[in-house]
DNA sequence: CCAGTTTCTGGGAGCGCTCTCGCGGAATCT
DNA sequence: AGATTCCGCGAGAGCGCTCCCAGAAACTGG
């Protein structure tokens, strides 16, 4: 196509746009070009003449045609579906986004953002429509999602955040939400606390649900009843407001809520009743986002790294596509059991 | 090369690969599959041949194969060069985004994101390096930035926010500042106050100077005396409140913030004086975000339409895109006092 | 000093697509 | 009915790069 004007040149101003340019200009091959812009090995006499030449035209290569010839494009999708409202207010996300930018740009690799405004179809479409990308990673939340089947049954290469899928192929970052929860719990209960209340993330998470199996599972070993002391919530602090009254009128001394904003929710509830936290209700929340230090009591929390999920997520990606095997990264990050003041009231603050 | 195993292709389990295979499968030439992929005119007949097989197949073209042969992406860049931190607390640039995805996504283009973690030369050159994006939309906030220098010195077809460059070839989205400081100095001139002070924004910024500017324009038209009452701010809510603090130790019986977070920071030190807004010191801010017309008392603010701003500065650059002649595009979109109780107290809630 | 290496370089064949050109046949005109 | 226009289609030349291959040049050792 010399119809086209190239991109980049009015007329004849600027002469090197290509690799042919830059050839004749330096009186050398395109292969050779192509090695010194590349860092392959070129002796000295001509790499140096080639880069004086590069510098002058202030030459940039042509990634789309440098992704036609050699298949990479050093670009990678990150896809976050969730109402981009949240995604701004809650620090969950904005916390993981940060994590996988930095490192991506760490890396000087490229990032295209689906940040869930659409449907997952449409996402999904959309994603698998930009064939150039190297790989993308995705936050899968929920239990079942289109958008992560679709991406698992394409060849791209994906990596998930937050679901350990069972698909043998699946890459994946994730904590262990069940072991973090029963550890909270047990914590709770370690302090002599009997009817210990859980007010659940969102149904249908695998957060959501593991946080909760955890729960049961700790209080089961303890041999405590659980009836009547899980109350549904969706991780924001209205419905952990809710949830927690609820849980006060069937009587708890303590609660362990399924993230820090619900949480805190509780946390609010709890003393518009003129409760005391810990004396009267323990808490404790998961995620220990930043606001969970500052809390009056500071939370009990669970560190769950979401930054770090992001940056190794990232990490990981980048290491599969350097992997000609491709063989699968799972990654499962620790957690660490946070004890502050909401559930141990005696210990000097952090 | 066919030496590296083409991206998507396992085998020879997925066929269509290419053009040139559907070709084949459908007994048409390449040419008549583009066309069809591309929506231009071919027979009914062949056509829907064409398609069943782009169905069954489930084809996806290879989109470096299509910019480098065409030399357009559908993909363009979106750089805000502000702290991670601030793009996420302030709903300033969430809303922005917002604005600038929406129409994007809607229509179909592709984006890449520059959330500022690096530096603007760092950016600039891997914004540039990204030679496949067909423009960018940049915020342009402070008056000398090197990243939209290089942008505008570049071929990259380039939609700045917030800036009127003078560069006659610059395109732009932007309010007019100095218009709008103006209509609201004067309306809490019209509601006889005398002294007004002004608390800036940081200075440097375009909005930062153009409010300041208006500002003196409306008080000098009015024969006022603005000396004192000028005090610096830098858009944040903490600043907001230690300039209020300097203005009523002068003594003012207004104050026009720059913007509504520093508003809501001179709020809160009018109030913590023990005096009342407006009866003691009426107050108005700039932006018109969420929060400010659930300040106590509802804030009154120019309504820059921040979100809006983010569509037309997507808009724009589609358009110019489209446009082969890429006659500059500049768009001045209208701002409205939005008049609320911290100016009138008498006017009912809106 | 020559055969056997090793290193460096240029030639050239693609990567998968777009788009111009021109040909043949159908539709329209005189 | 013949001349003219129009339309749909295929052929083919690129877009700018990467990377394999093989020849040339520079070493090595016997």
């Amino acid at each position: 196509m010399a119809r086209r004007a190239p991109k980049a040149s009015d007329g004849e101003s600027g002469p090197a746009r290509t690799l042919d340019d830059l050839a004749a200009l330096s009186g050398v091959s395109r292969a050779t070009v192509s090695r010194v812009i590349n860092g392959r090995r070129v002796s000295t006499l001509l790499r140096e003449r080639v880069l004086r030449v590069v510098e002058e035209t202030r030459y940039r290569p042509n990634a789309a045609a440098r992704t036609l010839a050699s298949g990479r494009s050093g670009v990678v999708g990150v896809v976050m579906h969730v109402d981009p409202h949240q995604l701004f207010q809650d620090p969950y996300f904005s916390q993981m986004l940060q994590g996988i930018t930095d490192y991506l740009a760490g890396q000087r690799a490229g990032m295209m953002f689906w940040l869930g405004n659409r449907t997952k179809e449409e996402i999904l479409d959309h994603v698998l429509g930009m064939s150039f990308l190297d790989g993308v990673i995705i936050s899968a939340h929920a239990l079942e999602d289109p958008t992560v089947d679709g991406l698992l049954a394409s060849s791209m290469p994906t990596v998930l955040i937050g679901h350990r899928r069972s698909d043998a192929s699946a890459n994946y970052v994730d904590i262990d939400n069940v072991q973090a929860a029963d550890d909270t719990t047990t914590h709770l209960i370690s302090l002599g606390r009997v009817r210990i209340g859980h007010i659940t993330g969102s149904r249908g998470t695998v957060a959501g649900e593991d946080r909760v199996a955890g729960y049961r599972q700790a209080m089961r070993r303890a041999g405590l009843r659980v009836d009547g002391l899980i109350v549904d919530g969706n991780f924001t602090r209205e419905s952990g407001v809710d949830a927690a009254e609820k849980l006060l009128d069937v009587g708890v001394d303590a609660i362990f809520s399924a993230n820090d904003a619900s949480a805190s929710g509780a946390l609010e509830a709890i003393r518009a009743r003129g409760l005391r936290v810990p004396e009267d209700v323990a808490l404790a929340g998961f995620d220990d986002l930043e606001f969970a230090a500052h809390l009056d009591p500071p939370l009990t929390t669970v560190r769950a790294g979401v930054r770090q999920q992001g940056v190794e997520a990232a990490r990981s990606l980048l290491q599969l596509l350097g992997d000609v095997g491709r063989s699968p990264r799972r990654v499962l990050l620790p957690t660490e059991l946070v004890i502050r003041h909401s559930s141990v009231g005696g210990v000097p603050r952090e």
